[in-house]
DNA sequence: GCACAGCCGTGAAAGGTTTCAACCAGATTT
DNA sequence: AAATCTGGTTGAAACCTTTCACGGCTGTGC
C-alpha cells in the first residue's frame, strides 16, 4: 500500500541485515554506535515506521487493552477511563476506549473486535449478562475485569462501589430530612446499577420500619436508545413524577443526568426545590455542584476505580500473572449534602 | 500464546485446506454448502476468531479509523465523537477514540500509535502546530482530516465551525444588552479556538466603534494539565475577575466548561447573573441549560461535524478516492439566548 | 601460539491470514 | 469422443517483524 517502506528496505540501503535494524529498534546496546546511527539516518530518511500488525502477529498479543464504558456521555465513565488510561500509560500500555452505549448488540461487536485484535485484557461494564463472550476471552487466556461491576467470584477481578450502600445513603438522608413518600428515578432495570440503588433504598425503607409502597419506582423509556439521553429521560420522568397524584415530595436518582433533567423540568414547572421535593442524584459529576441547585449525589470514586482496574488487569497479565489471585474490590460510596436536598443548606461547593 | 487457534488448525480438523478456510469466512457463497457447514462447526468447536493483525499484515490497512480530541472531559468532543462514530460503524469501521487533553506530548505519542497501527485515516483536533507528523501521515498515504479546526487549503480536507463568526456573536448579544465593558474567558491562546473567538469578539467590538480595551481578557492557567480541568480553570478565572475594577459587566467564555466554573463562583459570591454580570459560553453542552442559571451559548453543531469529518475521511480512503477533492468545510454556529445574559429573559430550555 | 570469551552482525524460521493461479471432477456442448 | 465450461478446492506466495542459534572477528590470558 502507497509504497510503504519496510525492514527490509531499510536494512538494504544501510547495508545490512534485517535482523541488525530490529536489533538498532529495540535493543539498541547491541549494536555499534557506528551501525546504529547509519541504520537511523536511514530511518529517518525514509520514514520508516515499524507495523504494529507485523509486531503483534508475531508476538501473539497487543499492547492495547480496552475498555468498553456504558455510555461516554456521562461524565462518570469519562473519568474512570481516564483513571484507566494514566495507570495503563505508566505500565507501557494503550488504551482503547470505546462506548457499548448500553446496547447488548454494541457489546457484543466490540468483545468480537476486541478479540481479533488480540488485545492484552478487556476492562469492561456490562450491559447484562453477556457472560458467553467474556467466558471466551478467559479460556483464551485474556483477562476481563469489570468495571463498575461486582464480578461473581471465582471467575475474574472487578472493582465496583457498593451501590446498595449507596441507595440506602441517599434514602436515609432523605428519611433524615423527613421525607415519607419517596420516587425513585432509574434506567432499565436489567442494568444491575439501577437494581442495586433500588435494593439498597428499598432496604433503608424497610430498616425503618416503612412500607415498601413509601419508595415507588419510576422506570425510563426501555428503548434501545435511551443511553446517552440520561438528561432527556430524567425530563420524560419528571413529567410522570408531577402526574403523581399524590405527588412524591423526594426523589432520588440512579444517576446525575436523570437528576439534573429532572431538576430542568422542576425549575421550569416552577415547582421549588427542596422545599417542594427534594432531589438527590448519584455519581456526583462535576455538573452537579453549578446545578441551578447545587446537587446532592451520592460520590462515587470513579478516577480512583479507573485505575484500580487496570491495574488488576495488569497485574493478571504481567510476569506475576503465575500468582494472581482474583479480587473483588468493593468501594465505598459517599454522599455529597448540597442544596437539592437540604432547604437553606450547605453552600458546600463539590471538588 | 494460550493454545490460540488458527486458521490452519481449523483447516486440518475440517479436512480441508487453509484457502477453503479463508473462503468460507470471507466468500462463503464460492464454497458448497456441505464444507461450509463442516468447517464452520469446526471454528464454532475450536472457538477460532480470526487474527486481526496477521489480517491487517497482508492487507496494509486497518479497518479503524482514529479520533484523536483535545478534552475528552468536554461533551462537546463527545458529541463531535459519537458523531463520526456512527458514521464510521454505518461504513462498518471502527473507530478509535484518544484523548490529546491538550498536550502536545499526548498527541504526538497517539500519532505515532496511529502511524504504527496504520490506521484508514486520522480525524483530529490538532493541539498546535504539530504539522510534522500530520505531514508524514500524508506522505504515507493516510488521509487526515481536521476536525474543529480549519484546514489550510490543499493539504487535506477539514469541518470546522467558523470561531470568528462565533466569538462576533456572543459579543454582539452583549453589546445589543447594552454592555460597553466586557471579559473574555479562555485558555491558552495557542489554541486556534480561543484565538479565533477572540478576534472575533474583539473585531465585533471594533465594528461598534468602541476602542479595543473594551474588551479584557483573562487567559487560564498556562499549566500542562489545564485540560479536563476546564470548569476548575473557569473558578480560578472567576476569581481573578471579581478582582478586576472597574469590574466588567459581562463575560463571554470560550467554552461552557469554563462558564460554568464562573457561574458557580459568581453564584457562591452572590453576585447575581446576569443583573451585575451576564455570562455568555460557548458549545452549548447539555449542562449548559441545566446549570444555575440557564446559560446563554454559541450552539456549535458538534455531532454534525463529528459525522461530516467522518464522511470526508471515507470519502479519501474509499475507492472513489482518485478524483477527490480536498474540502475545507465551515458550519455556522448560532447564538442561544438564555437567562445568564439577559434579566427576566427567555425561559427556553435548550435541545 | 592457542584457547577462550565477548562483541557484532547474520540468516532463516515462525507467526496467521488473504489472494490467486492452477487444478480437478463432473457436466455440458460440439 | 473430444473440447469447453463450471463450481469447488488447493497450494504457495506475500505481508513484516522478531527471535535465536550461530559465525567471524578481536583481544586477552596463559
Amino acid at each position: 500500500m502507497a509504497g510503504s517502506v519496510g525492514i527490509k528496505e531499510v536494512a538494504q540501503q544501510a547495508g545490512v541485515s534485517v535482523g541488525t535494524v530490529s536489533n538498532v529498534i529495540n535493543r539498541p546496546e547491541n549494536v555499534s554506535e557506528q551501525t546504529r546511527v547509519r541504520v537511523l539516518a536511514v530511518i529517518e530518511r525514509l520514514g520508516y515506521v515499524r507495523s504494529e500488525s507485523a509486531r503483534q502477529l508475531r508476538a501473539g498479543q497487543s499492547r492495547i487493552i480496552s475498555l468498553l464504558v456504558l455510555d461516554m456521555a456521562n461524565p462518570f465513565f469519562v473519568d474512570v477511563a481516564s483513571g484507566a488510561e494514566r495507570a495503563a500509560r505508566e505500565a507501557g500500555l494503550w488504551v482503547m476506549l470505546c462506548n457499548s452505549a448500553q446496547s447488548p448488540g454494541e457489546e457484543a461487536g466490540y468483545l468480537s473486535l476486541f478479540a481479533e485484535q488480540r488485545v492484552r485484557g478487556v476492562l469492561v461494564t456490562p450491559v447484562d449478562g453477556s457472560g458467553r463472550e467474556l467466558a471466551d476471552f478467559r479460556r483464551r487466556g485474556t483477562p476481563v475485569v469489570f468495571v463498575d461491576r461486582a464480578q461473581p467470584s471465582e471467575e475474574g477481578c472487578s472493582v465496583s462501589v457498593d451501590d446498595v450502600m449507596g441507595g440506602g445513603l441517599a434514602v436515609r438522608h432523605l428519611l433524615e430530612q423527613g421525607h415519607r413518600d419517596i420516587a425513585y428515578i432509574s434506567g432499565p432495570m436489567r442494568l444491575t446499577q439501577c437494581q442495586d440503588r433500588y435494593t439498597g433504598a428499598l432496604g433503608m425503607i424497610e430498616r425503618w420500619g416503612l412500607p415498601r409502597s413509601r419508595l415507588r419506582h419510576i422506570e425510563t423509556g426501555g428503548l434501545e436508545d435511551t443511553a446517552g439521553r440520561d438528561a432527556e429521560a430524567g425530563r420524560d420522568a419528571a413529567a410522570r413524577l408531577l402526574g403523581m397524584s399524590p405527588r412524591p415530595t423526594a426523589v432520588f436518582c440512579a444517576n446525575d443526568l436523570l437528576a439534573l433533567g429532572v431538576l430542568q423540568v422542576l425549575y421550569g414547572a416552577g415547582v421549588s426545590v427542596p422545599e417542594e421535593i427534594a432531589l438527590v442524584g448519584y455519581d456526583d459529576i462535576e455538573f452537579a455542584s453549578a446545578a441551578a441547585v447545587p446537587l446532592t449525589s451520592v460520590r462515587q470514586p470513579a478516577q480512583r476505580m479507573g485505575r484500580i482496574a487496570a491495574e488488576l488487569l495488569m497485574e493478571e497479565t504481567g510476569d506475576a500473572a503465575r500468582h494472581h489471585r482474583h479480587q473483588q474490590i468493593v468501594l465505598r460510596p459517599e454522599l455529597v449534602v448540597r442544596g437539592s436536598s437540604v432547604s437553606g443548606g450547605p453552600k458546600e461547593r463539590g471538588m
